[in-house]
DNA sequence: AAATTAAAAAATATATGATATTTCTTACTA
DNA sequence: TAGTAAGAAATATCATATATTTTTTAATTT
C-alpha cells in the first residue's frame, strides 16, 4: 500500500530503540535528574519495557556516558560537575572545530544551501527568544543542533561525526539544565559562523566557533556555581 | 586475609564484565573475524554466558563501534574499510595530540618516571623483534599502548582519554589484523617522542607523534591494498 | 534458466519467572 | 556512637516461552 513505508518505518522502531531513545532524551531533557538511581522495577513501569531490554539499554547508555554502571549496585543518571562541564565544552571545540575545518573544504553547494536553510530556521526561534517567547525551548535547542550539523555535515568522516554528536549531546544536557539563553551575542556569532563557513574563511569559522562555546561555557559555569551555591 | 584484595577483585570481575572483555579482545586481536555474524547461540557455547548477559555485551561494544547492530538481525562484527582505518588514524593523532600537549604542561616528575619506565620495556621488547623474534606480539602491543598512555597520562580531562583509549583500540585492531612491524623508525619515532615530551617541546612531540601515526597509518594501507589483492 | 512466490526453519527481540549474591536498611547490642 | 547481625530489596544471571522477522528451501510461474 502507499504506506508501506511509512509502516516499515514505525515497525522498525523497536521496543529497545524506543526505550534507548526516550531515556536519552529525558536525561538530556533533565526529566531524570543527574546521579539518580535507575532502579530496574521503577524504570519498567515508567518506560513499560523488560528488565533484559532495560539493562541492554542502560548498558549502551552507560558505554556513551549518559548513565553511569556502578557494577553490583546497578545503574544511576551520569552525575554533573563543572569539570566534566569543561571537559566536554573541550572536546565539543576540539571535535566540532576539526570537523567544521574538513567541511569547509570539501563542503559543495548543497551543503552551503543546508546551512542557509538551518540558520533560517534557527534564526526565526532566536528572535522569538529575544522577544520574551521562552515556550518552544526545545525546538529551538533543535535547531541549534540542526545547524551545528549541517555546518559539519560535509565531513566525510563518520567516525568524527559520531564522537561530535554524543558529545553536543552531552553539553546540549548542560545547557538544558542551566535554563541560559545568551540572547544576541550568540545569535550574531550563528550570523558570523555561517557567513565566515560560506566565504570557506576556515580561520575566522574555527575563531568564531571556539569563541561560541566558550562564551556559552562562561555563563554555563556562573548558572552552575549558582545552582550549587 | 592477605589475598583479600585479590579475591575481591577476581569476584567483582562478573561474567558481564568478563565476556565484555573477551569478546573486544576476541575482535581486535582478529579472533572474531571483521564482518562475522555474531549469532547468539554459538556466542552462548563459546563465552559459556546467557543470552541476556551476552545481547548486553553486545550492546556495548555497538556503541564503542567493535561491533555494528543490524536491527532485527543480529550482531556482527565492525567491517573494516580503508576508509575506516584512515578516519581512525586521523581520529587518534587529533585526540592523541591534544592529550599529549595538555600531559606535556601538567606532568610531573611522577610522569616523567612512568614514562621512562614505559619506554624502557617497550624498547627491550622491540629489539627483540627486531632480532626477529615475533613470538610475543601481544606483549609488545601492550608495551606499546602502555607507552602512548603514559605519555598521556597527566592529561586531566577523563574524557578525553577515555575517547582516546577506544580509537587507541580500533587502530590496534587494524595494526593487528595487517601483522604490520615497521622496525627501527617506529622504534626510533619512540624515542624521539619521549625525549620530546621529558624536555617539554610541545611542539617536537606533537610533530613527531603525527609522523609517527601517518607513517604507521601508510605502511597500515599498503599492507591492506595487498590482503584485498 | 531466471524470477517469483509460498512454505518451513532459524534467529531475533522481548518478556517473565527463578535463583544466587550483593547491597542496603533496620533494629539490636556493647 | 560505633559495630553488627538479621531481614529486605535489588542486582546479575540464567532458562524458557512467544511473537516477529529473516533466511533458507522448495515449488511454481514466466
Amino acid at each position: 500500500m502507499w504506506y508501506d513505508v511509512l509502516m516499515k518505518k514505525i515497525n522498525s522502531n523497536t521496543v529497545g530503540s524506543n526505550t534507548y531513545d526516550t531515556i536519552k532524551k529525558d536525561i538530556i531533557f533533565g526529566d531524570l535528574q543527574p546521579g539518580a538511581k535507575l532502579k530496574l522495577e521503577t524504570l519498567k513501569k515508567r518506560y513499560e519495557a523488560s528488565v533484559s531490554t532495560l539493562r541492554e539499554t542502560l548498558n549502551r547508555l552507560a558505554s556513551e556516558g549518559f548513565v553511569v554502571a556502578a557494577e553490583q549496585r546497578g545503574f544511576f543518571v551520569a552525575p554533573i560537575s563543572k569539570d566534566d562541564l569543561m571537559e566536554i565544552a573541550n572536546m565539543r571545540v576540539l571535535l566540532e572545530s576539526s570537523a567544521l575545518k574538513a567541511s569547509i573544504e570539501q563542503g559543495d553547494t548543497e551543503w552551503e544551501a543546508e546551512i542557509v536553510a538551518a540558520y533560517h530556521k534557527l534564526k526565526m526561534m532566536e528572535e522569538r527568544m529575544q522577544s520574551g517567547d521562552y515556550s518552544e525551548k526545545e525546538v529551538w535547542k533543535r535547531y541549534d543542533w540542526e545547524f551545528h550539523q549541517a555546518l559539519i555535515s560535509a565531513c566525510e568522516s563518520n567516525t568524527l561525526k559520531h564522537l561530535h554528536s554524543i558529545i553536543f549531546d552531552k553539553y546540549l544536557r548542560y545547557q538544558i539544565l542551566t535554563l541560559g539563553y545568551r540572547g544576541k551575542p550568540a545569535c550574531d556569532e550563528h550570523k558570523d559562523m555561517m557567513e565566515a563557513a560560506l566565504s570557506r574563511d576556515t580561520k575566522k569559522a574555527l575563531g568564531v566557533l571556539e569563541q561560541h562555546v566558550t562564551h556559552c561555557l562562561d555563563s554555563l559555569v556562573i548558572d552552575f556555581s549558582e545552582q550549587l551555591a
